[in-house]
DNA sequence: CTCCAGTGAGAACAGTCATTCTCACTCCAG
DNA sequence: CTGGAGTGAGAATGACTGTTCTCACTGGAG
């Protein structure tokens, strides 16, 4: 039983995966999709079996990181929530957790964006899905979602300049204060 | 007189000028040392007596953007400020303004940052003082510099990706609300 | 005038890339 | 057992990359 005989649902799985890594760690323009096959570990033919092209690769991978990245963001709030913390602080330690990881570059989908280039409209409008559903579940937990969106990803974008997560406790003081405002002006 | 006749001032500002328009329009790595040559009018020899390699004219031209981008920066902040806006609306003024020119595309250093390989020791440092720079003007100008470019790099990311100013408005309530925290628990 | 350091125009070089193709093999339906 | 659909391994293709080289020409120093 050779590596060929390896199913649809589990070679798609390797590419997703490899793709992740890759694309994450490197950027998307210096990954090849050559390394893309090694790390997969299928070959050539079969990775243009399941994606048709790089740029559908990347489509795919942003949509399979948004679904991880989301539903790793919600357990790690749930689990800080369980312990009894408050709501916002919850969310940032999430992130704090997440930034703390030994492969933290920053965000995929800002990271992504950011290579002008390789860019499709499908793939904008991904990543932009990706930035609206986060907002909506911060509006849920701890409510003025757009706006904390705005303060997480400066944090993310910072922490992965400065590689250090003070740039969270910014972000948390202003949202604690914005948040404490808003009650406040609703006295 | 032919184009062979311009002196190395005006090749090194053509050079710069058009690794300006590019760099930042298509990302570094969307552009070829070719397109640099069309763009600048000047020949593939003259563009690597100016720049020794790719790196290297990456290098300069984060530098001259760094210097381009906060003196336009700082003169809009003090046109804001003359006409009397508050030092805080005249920075996010300042930043709106910036924002609605017909070419933005967020902060060239975190998207050159944002590709991760052909980045350099020297190009990660030249964007760590850019950001460590404008945290100091921030503080000079009102205050709490780090936190508020923190706030800042959210809405230039946010605004790059959804293509409006409104995140500019969620950051300067964050920032103001912020601000009249610190100022009443010094009371 | 005579040289020659420096130049432009663009070919040359040694890669790399995304994508497709070849060929031998393997599995399963009939 | 036979035929064919699908596969792996990897070569081939054609386009592009950063960088260097060639060659004819220039403007100014002596």
């Amino acid at each position: 039983m050779s590596a060929a005989t390896i199913n649809a649902a589990e070679a798609q799985r390797a590419l997703l995966d490899a793709a992740d890594e890759l694309f994450y760690e490197r950027g998307i323009a210096a990954v090849s999709m050559a390394d893309v096959r090694d790390a997969s570990g299928l070959s050539m033919r079969r990775v243009y079996t399941l994606a048709e092209s790089k740029a559908d690769l990347i489509a795919q991978w942003l949509r399979h990181r948004h679904l991880m990245w989301s539903s790793g963001f919600r357990d790690r709030v749930n689990g800080h929530l369980a312990e009894g913390t408050q709501p916002l602080d919850a969310v940032f330690n999430a992130l704090a957790d997440w930034m703390t990881e030994t492969n933290f570059r920053g965000c995929g989908f800002i990271n992504t964006h950011a290579e002008a280039s390789e860019l499709t409209a499908e793939h904008q409008e991904i990543i932009r899905s990706h930035k609206a559903e986060l907002a909506t579940t911060l509006d849920t937990i701890v409510g003025d979602g757009a706006a904390l969106a705005v303060l997480i990803d400066g944090a993310i974008v910072q922490a992965a300049i400065f590689r250090t997560t003070e740039p969270i406790e910014h972000a948390r003081r202003a949202a604690s204060a914005l948040l404490n405002e808003t009650s406040r002006t609703h006295d």
